[in-house]
DNA sequence: ATAAAAATAGGAATTATTCCTATTTTAAGG
DNA sequence: CCTTAAAATAGGAATAATTCCTATTTTTAT
């Protein structure tokens, strides 16, 4: 159903090269640096091949672009509503037993790819805090 | 902080009417239906106040504009990164636990507003497997 | 070596989102 | 109830992000 395609490297290489959460125009610039081919929808069709063969996942905020990170080891990311700060964390999650409930709920043996959390932050809490709501 | 505003109201009840997720542009356009006088601008604003506020929660797929919902009853989203299916369920996150997890590793009491999970559904699981890879 | 399927280049076109400023509304205090 | 500063809005322009298109190239199976 897929092919090889030296671009999908490229772009992958990139995300790898570049730290800290590069959105897509990001990481179609570090593709042109690294002298790919890859054209922007080339970056774009790549992102999503990543996404969903688990290479890479997708951060999204409340604002900006979407955002990119790479799968090297197990994490996930709590994403402040209000001022966007991505926090890193590790933690167990017990898959075996979310998959066994949406497998009930939905009929589906879905596969995990990632978890992401909506929150707020300390900072932004005690800024909406002060005064009234 | 925050003042109350008639056009946030408006653009709750708006997403209140309109069922399954909708986007900025149609709860823009539902909300213009409604004879408010929120204009585009207005509307995204108050889409991240209501978020902010856990009214609502933002919903990202792999394409398309982002999607919104209403926090009625406790339910999470899982969203396929090949489709863009979005399967609604409820799981008993153990949100303390989780929350002293990340103050641990953050060093911040944070507030969970939503979990998303980024998943393969059955359907694309299998058309990636018909072939290879 | 050949052919069909998959992927790309290059950039145009389209959408989604943000931004701007003058005006209006809100809420707090006297 | 006045007054005033802070917050919010209208209206839409501007910008940025994403998708789309077609001819060409690459990949893979045979």
């Amino acid at each position: 159903m897929r092919n090889y395609s030296k671009q999908r490297e490229d772009v992958l290489n990139a995300i790898k090269e570049l730290k800290n959460h590069p959105t897509a125009e990001e990481i179609y610039g570090k593709v042109k640096e690294n002298n790919s081919t890859a054209s922007k929808g080339t970056v774009y069709r790549n992102l999503k091949n990543l996404v969903i063969d688990k290479k890479i996942i997708k951060i999204s905020k409340m604002e900006g672009p979407d955002r990119y990170d790479l799968v090297n080891y197990p994490h996930y990311h709590a994403i402040c509503a209000s001022c966007g700060k991505v926090f890193d964390f590790v933690y167990d999650f017990d898959v075996a037993n979310i998959r066994k409930s949406l497998k009930k709920q939905i009929g589906e043996n879905i596969d995990i790819n990632d978890f992401s959390l909506q929150i707020l932050c300390d900072k932004c809490k005690n800024k909406l805090q002060k005064n009234k709501i």
